[in-house]
DNA sequence: GAGTAGTGCGTACAAACGTACACACTCCCT
DNA sequence: AGGGAGTGTGTACGTTTGTACGCACTACTC
């Protein structure tokens, strides 16, 4: 009765779903994103996605909040390896210049996704997380005002790369780590 | 033959559907902006959207120039007015911290327009016109990497205060700008 | 093997969309 | 005063949209 007997034929549906609908929104923007571009993309019919959510909406909440989920992990992850706060200020530089880290389509996806929680609660909840995250992460190797100063510099730079397409001077950035880790 | 006999009934009509298409893009964000709702927020009907211009996109990218336009022009008065460099930090810091200069809704204009430069090449150049200004009014006070980091940092917290809809500390921000001014 | 509860999908539909266009209106020229 | 070019609008149309829902299918119980 309260358990179902029978299990999903596909339970990585939801995931694929939600990765298409990161796709369809990297290359068309959340304006551009329409249940039939995400089926399409993740190659399941457009009737499987009403069935597993309940509005477009809500697809794209939970893409997003997969998305931070994902990134944060990454910030965490980086931010941990690194031994001592010099090795911080690189491994900052890394996040900020690092193409391996975030592609030019990720890059897309954080100002779609900051640009959309302007009108969307749940997002915004998502957004506030993210930033709360990358402050704790920070927080390993700086103090607390050098975190959010660092942290604007990496969202900053971030959608510089974005608009001008081109990669950033390490060195100087480098540096612009360096000397606000150093202020406080 | 060449120049036009009449003159239009309502020159302003065009200008005041660009900002109307702002406004809805504030309230609703570029997914959420239409014909509809513009022609309504500006007080004319729907045909005449389509007679000014040529398409919706056409008015987004227009409406998006005029946004750049006006800001540009904002930040480069601020920072002219300011005698040497100590006083241009304290004038970045206003830019930044004082809701004098970019209402909330600014700010999430300006993040709309950053996703949207992802999607569309004219307000990519837009953008990119955007950035470029906003160096060069910079590098009446500052040195060239300063005139990046600073930028970056503007954009950045502009990012975080739209999302966490609090305001800044402003002794941090100035101290911050300070220390970045100071390191090249 | 028949029954059945739950999974999953093809299709249909009303609403909303961008856009075209026929038509009024205004005002200058002759 | 009459003609006509240009301004501006109301309406209608074809398309695309989000979403609902009836129905097939599967796999387990008895």
């Amino acid at each position: 009765m309260a358990g179902s007997r029978r299990v999903a034929n596909d339970p990585l549906r939801k995931q694929r779903i939600l990765d298409a609908a990161l796709a369809v929104m990297t290359e068309h923007g959340v304006h551009g994103t329409t249940h039939r571009r995400i089926a399409e993309r993740a190659g399941v019919p457009l009737g499987s996605l009403t069935y597993h959510f309940d509005s477009l909406q809500t697809i794209i909440e939970q893409a997003f909040e997969h998305l931070a989920e994902t990134m944060s992990h990454h910030y965490r992850a980086t931010l941990e390896a690194a031994p001592d706060r010099r090795a911080a200020c690189a491994a900052v530089t890394d996040l900020i210049c690092g193409a391996e880290y975030a592609t030019p389509g990720d890059l897309t996806l954080i100002n779609e996704m900051f640009a959309y929680s302007n009108h969307d609660e749940a997002v915004a909840e998502v957004g506030r997380r993210w930033l709360a995250r990358s402050h704790a992460s920070l927080a390993l190797h700086f103090p607390e005002p050098a975190c959010r100063a660092i942290d604007a510099l990496i969202e900053g730079w971030s959608i510089h790369q974005a608009v001008e397409q081109k990669p950033l001077d390490r060195a100087m950035v480098l540096a612009t780590v360096t000397a606000v880790a150093a202020a406080f």
